[in-house]
DNA sequence: CGCTGATTTGAAACAGTTCAAGCCACGTGG
DNA sequence: CCACGTGGCTTGAACTGTTTCAAATCAGCG
C-alpha cells in the first residue's frame, strides 16, 4: 500500500455518484470527501483483519476488494466482493470498535480511504451528512438479505441465472455480458464453491447460456428468468 | 389488528431503551416518538407483504415477528425473528418504494408504528435523529452479515451451539436458558427445516446438552464452545 | 514449446431437506 | 378420571444439492 495521496479530481468524481455521497449538495460533498485521501493496494494485499481496531473506513475506485470472515478452523466465508463504487466499513462510523470481516484486495486496487475520527466529528457540525451514510447503510443491509434470501432459497443455477439476469445488457430477447473478475471470485460471491459454480454454468447451457472465457452470451432471457 | 392508539408510558420506556433511539436525548426521543402509535396484532396476523407500498416502520414492543420473503416456487425464506426491542422497516425512510420482505405476527404482538412521512420530515428538521437510525442501521447489517456467515460456514449443530452460548446464563461452568418461542421458529430463525434443528440438539446432547422442552441446560460452556 | 494458474470434470462423501410415521403433552368432553 | 384429538416435536429413510478431493484440460505467456 502507498501512503495516503490527496484525491484528484476524477476520483472526487467518482465519490460523489457513489452511493456514499448521494444526496448531499456540494457542500456538503466536499466536507465529507475533505476527510478521505486516496490508496492504493496491490493484488492481494490484506487492507485490515477482522478485529483489528478501525480507524477508517473505505470506498472502492478501481479494482476489487473482497471482505471475508474466518471460521475456527480456517476456512473462509465470503460476505461481499466490493465493486468499484462501493464502500464498506461505514458502520463503524458510530459503534466502531474493531473491524467485523477482513478485506483483501483482489486486483491492484484504489480506494478512497475515510478517516473515521474525522467523520464522525464532520456528523456534529452538519448532520445532514448523517442522511447519506444512512442511504449507504440501507442499500448494504437490503443487498445483504438478497444475498442470505437467495443463499436460503435457490439453488446454484438459480443464483447464477439471477446474477446474469441483473447484470447483463439486454438486447432483444438475448443478452450478454462480459464478468468483471475470474470466475472463482463471483463463485465466492455467490457463495459457491468454484467447481459449483462451474457446473452451474454446463446446467445453464441447456436454456441457451454460452459460456466462454469471461464472455457469456444469453440466447433468452425469458427462458433464464423462469429457472 | 386494532387502531393505532397513544404509547403508554410505559412503551415509550421499552421504545427508550430500544436500539432505534439510542445516542439521543429526551428531547429527541420525544420528538422521534411523536411519529408512533401502538398497534396491536393477533397471532397469525400479516402485517404487511412484499413489494407493498410501504408507510410505516416498526419497533416491536412485546411478542414475536417474523420476516420472510417467498420464493418463485411458494417456498419461504425467513430474514430475520423480531424480539421485543428490534425495529424493522427503518431502511425505507430515505430509499422508501415498497416493503422488502412480509412480515408476520407470530404471538400476540404489540408494536410501535412510525410513521414514515412524518420521521422523514423530522429529519429534516432535527437531522441528529439520522445519527439514531443509522445506529439501528448499522446493528441491523451486523446482525445480517453474522447470519450470513454462519449460514455459509457452520453446520447445523454449530449454529445451534452458538445460539445457546449466546442466549444462555452462565452459572459457573454450565449454563442454562428457556427459549423463548417455539422451537419451530427458532429452526427458521437459524435457517433450518425443523427436523434439523431437532437433530442438532440430538447431536448436542453429547456434549452435554439437555433438552426439555423449552428449557435448555448446558453442562460445560467449554466443550460446546469447542464443536 | 512448455510453464503456471484457472477452470472443468468425475467420483465419493456430506449436510440438510422432504416425506411419512410415530410420539408426547396437553386440553376437551364424555 | 380417562379416552381422544390436536399440535408440536422427534425419528427414520430416501433423496437432493453441494462440497471435497483428485485428475484432466485449457489459456495465456515467457
Amino acid at each position: 500500500m502507498n501512503q495516503g495521496l490527496k484525491l484528484s479530481s476524477s476520483q472526487r468524481a467518482v465519490l460523489g455518484g457513489a452511493s456514499i455521497a448521494s444526496g448531499l449538495d456540494a457542500d456538503e460533498r466536499d466536507a465529507l470527501l475533505s476527510c478521505a485521501v486516496s490508496v492504493r493496494y496491490e493484488s492481494q494485499d490484506i487492507l485490515f483483519y477482522e478485529a483489528e481496531t478501525a480507524h477508517h473506513f473505505y470506498c472502492v475506485l478501481s479494482g476489487y476488494v473482497r471482505l471475508y470472515r474466518l471460521g475456527a478452523d480456517g476456512r473462509a466465508a465470503d460476505l461481499s466482493i466490493c465493486e468499484p463504487g462501493d464502500s464498506f466499513g461505514e458502520c463503524l462510523i458510530l459503534s466502531g470498535e474493531g473491524y467485523n470481516y477482513s478485506a483483501h484486495a483482489m486486483d491492484h486496487a484504489i480506494l478512497a480511504r475515510f478517516d473515521l475520527a474525522k467523520v464522525r466529528e464532520l456528523l456534529a457540525e452538519r448532520p445532514r451528512i448523517a442522511t447519506a451514510i444512512m442511504r449507504s447503510l440501507s442499500r448494504h443491509l437490503l443487498s445483504t438479505l438478497d444475498c442470505l434470501a437467495s443463499d436460503r432459497m435457490q439453488t446454484a443455477p438459480q443464483r447464477v441465472a439471477n446474477y446474469l439476469l441483473t447484470h447483463s445488457e439486454k438486447d432483444g430477447a438475448a443478452a450478454s455480458l462480459r464478468l468483471p473478475f475470474q470466475k472463482s471470485l463471483l463463485a465466492r460471491k455467490l457463495g459457491l464453491a468454484p467447481e459449483a459454480l462451474s457446473r452451474a454454468f454446463s446446467a445453464l447451457r441447456t436454456v441457451g447460456v454460452t459460456v466462454q472465457g469471461r464472455a457469456i452470451a444469453i440466447d433468452d432471457v425469458d427462458a433464464l428468468r423462469h429457472i
